[in-house]
DNA sequence: AGACTCACG
DNA sequence: ACGTACGTGAGTCTC
């Protein structure tokens, strides 16, 4: 009794369904440019029947070329198909590299199609073996038969439909060896053989049902009534049977591979992994590691073991001068993002001239005065992976952490923005002779989440962290020098990141009392607001779920539908606004929302935050935005609310840390239509700020030819004030038209006017995206860049977005350049004159600081003159400030 | 986990 | 014709 399961995977079609099934394909791309998106959807594929199947056997077959056996018999075969995109083609040739990595035998066959090679070993296999077919082409449903099971792929290619003789009868009413009659009468048009004029499916399955197949047809014809069906028959009998002829799939190929040769065994990590690092498949990559560390922890394969000696300290008398280098790579792990609270699993470092690597228990190392001064000595040099991660950390033991001798994160985030997401992917991007698991390998994921029993598997994973640290410094810092950015990581990212580490550990004083005394009035109003909003919707229902609300505005109420979500009715804010005249209860709708937003995200959502300190501390995170502005989470402090007085309001909760302090806030006056003054070089824009014009009034004078010497209507300077944001973000009329609710024509209009009027910037916009399709980058004043390897995409759409970034992202990031250069050079004057005043908060264009109220006068003068100073433009910058009780008083 | 909505610059 | 403003993070609902 055999027990073979023997898979037969018709390659080109699946290649070819795969590379369909990902549409954004400029999304799949590795760093040498190469398409990807065939490749990923291709071995995902695989993957699934691989799991699902369990084949004893298995073979991937592929056509050979166009000219096959079946176009010497009909050269109009497969004519008149589209070519395949060259994004396809240039994968072609590694679908067999991965297939040789996965252990799988893929064959070709001059003069035959993959079908016929599938063909030919279906009908080899043994009436007790389990053939499996997997395609995306149904003409091999014909192969189905007791132990043949024909799956062909729905949509995408994963999604598979099982055809075996009794699926086939019930769909079509026929037997699987009756298909090739059924496409002998129809044809095929994307085969492009004939069959009989005007015979489809239908006709073809009760001619069958009649007759049996296509030659007792022909027999019998007449038992068929007279019409214009039966001419048609008859007069193509020849193109019918030489249909048929095509469609048949051979079961006698002259292949050269027998059924011994598909026997599948296993996967060869290696070539897998080496495969997937080349494509940048870092979700196979992982899961594959996670798959061969489960293998190797009972195997112990060497290769897992990284090559520095591991010395785990039990005692803090253990650590003595001779364990702590002047030159260390030091690391501390946590298991979740946020080093605040994070609980410190263990604290290591090494000495790469020993090659040791010290892994501690948190507690017995910071008790360690040694070892508290060796991290706060600037002389003993240490390379991180995440400088301000560990500084925190280190605060929370009361200890300095100085010598920082290089950011692993940081360099690699500016190399390329997307590569920063942790420390096994900067292995794959180095090329390091050290393979890093991915955390979610060694830790598991979710609530099981942990530090795996065996302690070692746990201190080779930290050991191999701290080797792929050291290793990755050289390299990294070449490509820094490769990609002119050595200066903005050593005086800009570095000195900052310094710099947030302090912010971060000073925190900010919230004022619990307050939010909840706002949270509790707030609360009673929501309450009386779904009364009111289920009174005027007739029943009750979730106001917050979007579906729900849907149904009630535009199925119950049948308020018209001006917009939809891939899901649904949007209910979005602007949408609403515009039905506000068509029912009370759209007003009521979006006060709901309003306030709810402020309840659930700020009122209920900030206390939590709150540490024993009194304080919120943050994270700025200075690694992950496209553009170089920072981040912050944990909670988010860069989204307090301010446009709505209702909102602007929970800022009081915002206040001083020290009695007789104050609060401080500065932020520059449109910084970002400056720098596109300077980088434009646009003269009109740049006489604006020259001469202290308000911008806005200014563009509006010009674009609506106001007169030069009257003061601009509010709604002139409402519009001109549009169209400026929509310079900075990348105009199009659309955007335009919609944010202004105007017709496209008046927007493109405006648009046509503004270019008019400030040709520099429109000179510009023409040449930043040119820069960007000729370099692949755009960068900002300070040589920042960003990819963008959309910018040549043949989808418009796609091509579209990464044009307005192109025109954004200078504009963006140098303002962020700016105000990063603000914050160091502030810093350090705060030090040098003795000032106890601090930077406590960065919200894109502003600082916000808290010092004693006798410093506040100081501030003045201070903070604008270093925040104006941070870069000489060729226009002034301006930035107005302010102090107060609280964050709200500083307006 | 992903979609939707909305808070900020 | 295509159908979108740039950059973020978080709460809520739904599957």
């Amino acid at each position: 009794m055999s027990n073979r399961t023997i898979m037969l995977i018709d390659g080109s079609s699946l290649a070819f369904r795969s590379f369909y099934s990902i549409l954004d394909i400029e999304r799949f791309k590795n760093k040498a440019g190469l398409h990807t998106n065939a490749l990923f959807s291709f071995n995902r594929m695989l993957d699934n029947v691989l799991q699902e199947f369990e084949p004893s056997h298995v073979l991937v077959a592929f056509d050979k070329s166009d000219v096959t056996f079946r176009t010497e018999k009909y050269d109009h075969y497969k004519a008149g198909r589209q070519k395949a995109p060259s994004e396809f083609k240039e994968q072609m040739p590694y679908f067999r590299v991965l297939l040789d990595a996965y252990g799988i035998k893929h064959y070709d066959l001059i003069n035959y199609e993959a079908d016929d090679i599938i063909g030919t070993l279906a009908f080899q296999a043994d009436a007790d073996d389990k053939v499996v077919i997997i395609s995306g082409d149904k003409d091999l449903t014909q192969l189905a038969s007791d132990h043949v099971t024909v799956y062909i792929t729905r949509k995408g290619v994963s999604d598979l439909e099982a055809y075996t003789p009794l699926v086939i009868k019930e769909k079509w009413g026929i037997t699987p060896n009756q298909i090739v009659d059924m496409k002998g009468m129809m044809g095929d048009s994307s085969d492009n053989y004939p069959g009989i004029t005007r015979i489809g499916e239908k006709t073809a399955v009760k001619l069958l049902k009649q007759f049996g197949s296509l030659e007792n047809m022909y027999d019998r014809l007449d038992e068929l009534k007279a019409s214009k069906m039966k001419e048609n028959i008859i007069n193509d009998k020849e193109e019918a049977y030489m249909s048929k002829d095509l469609a048949q799939i051979l079961q006698d190929a002259p292949i050269e591979i027998a059924m011994d040769d598909l026997v599948w065994k296993e996967k060869n990590i290696e070539a897998l992994v080496d495969f997937y690092r080349h494509m940048e498949f870092n979700s196979f990559l992982k899961q594959i590691q996670g798959d061969s560390l489960n293998v190797t922890s009972q195997t112990e394969d060497d290769k897992q073991f990284a090559d520095y000696e591991i010395v785990a300290l039990q005692q803090t008398d253990e650590i003595t001068s001779e364990v702590l280098p002047d030159y260390a790579v030091y690391y501390s792990e946590t298991l979740v993002d946020n080093y605040h609270i994070a609980e410190i699993q263990a604290v290591a470092w090494a000495d790469p001239l020993t090659e040791k690597v010290y892994i501690m228990e948190k507690d017995i190392a910071f008790q360690s005065s040694i070892f508290k001064k060796w991290l706060a000595n600037p002389q003993a040099l240490k390379i991180f992976y995440d400088y301000k991660r560990e500084a925190v950390i280190a605060s929370r033991y009361d200890c300095q952490l100085e010598g920082l001798d290089m950011d692993i994160l940081i360099a690699t985030y500016l190399v390329d923005t997307h590569n920063a997401q942790e420390l096994a992917d900067i292995v794959n991007l180095l090329d390091l002779s050290v393979s890093v698991s991915y955390d979610e390998a060694v830790y598991g994921k979710g609530v099981k989440k942990k530090v795996p029993e065996e302690l070692g598997v746990f201190h080779q994973h930290l050991a191999k962290k701290l080797q792929a640290l050291y290793l990755a410094k050289e390299p990294i810092l070449l490509k820094l020098d490769e990609v002119v950015m050595t200066d903005l990581y050593y005086e800009m990212e570095l000195p900052l990141a310094k710099c947030l580490a302090q912010l971060e550990i000073i925190g900010v004083k919230v004022n619990q009392t307050t939010l909840e005394e706002k949270n509790d009035q707030v609360l009673s109003r929501i309450k009386e607001m779904e009364d009111e909003i289920y009174k005027m919707a007739g029943e009750k229902f979730n106001i917050n779920s979007p579906k729900q609300l849907g149904v009630i505005l535009f199925e119950k109420l049948e308020l018209p539908v001006l917009k939809k979500t891939k899901t649904g009715y949007s209910t979005a804010a602007d949408v609403l606004e515009k039905l506000l005249a068509k029912h009370p209860i759209v007003q009521a709708i979006l006060d709901y929302r309003q306030i709810a937003k402020l309840q659930s995200t700020y009122l209920a959502g900030l206390p939590p935050y709150i540490k024993e300190d009194g304080k919120i501390h943050s994270r700025f995170v200075q690694t992950l935005t496209q553009t170089g502005r920072l981040s912050s989470t944990d909670p988010n402090l860069q989204n307090i609310p301010i446009r709505i007085e209702e909102g602007r309001l929970i800022r009081q909760a915002f206040v001083p840390s020290q009695e007789d302090w104050l609060m401080f806030g500065a932020d520059y006056s449109q910084i970002e239509l400056r720098v596109l003054a300077h980088i434009s070089n646009d003269e009109h824009m740049k006489a604006a700020f020259i001469n202290g014009e308000d911008i806005h009034s200014a563009t509006a004078k010009r674009v609506f030819h106001l007169p030069e010497d009257q003061p601009v209507s509010a709604d002139y300077r409402r519009q001109a004030k549009a169209v400026n944001f929509g310079i900075v973000y990348g105009i199009s009329d659309y955007g335009l038209s919609q944010n202004l609710n105007i017709p496209r024509k008046e927007a493109k209009a405006f648009i046509d006017r503004y270019f008019e009027e400030f040709p520099g910037i429109a000179q510009y916009m023409e040449e930043i995206v040119a820069e960007a399709k000729e370099n692949g980058y755009v960068k900002t004043l300070f040589n920042r860049r960003r990819y963008l390897p959309d910018i040549s995409a043949s989808n418009f759409n796609i091509r579209s977005f990464a044009e307005r970034t192109a025109m954004n992202s200078p504009i963006q990031g140098t303002a962020a350049d700016i105000i990063k250069i603000a914050m160091i050079n502030l810093q350090k004057n705060l030090e040098k004159e003795g000032l106890e005043s601090r930077i406590i908060l960065q919200v894109h264009d502003e600082l916000i600081l808290e010092g004693p109220k006798e410093e506040m006068e100081r501030l003045t003068q201070l903070v604008p003159e270093v925040m104006e100073g941070a870069a000489q433009l060729s226009i002034p910058l301006k930035v107005d400030c302010a102090s107060g009780k609280n964050w709200y008083e500083l307006k």
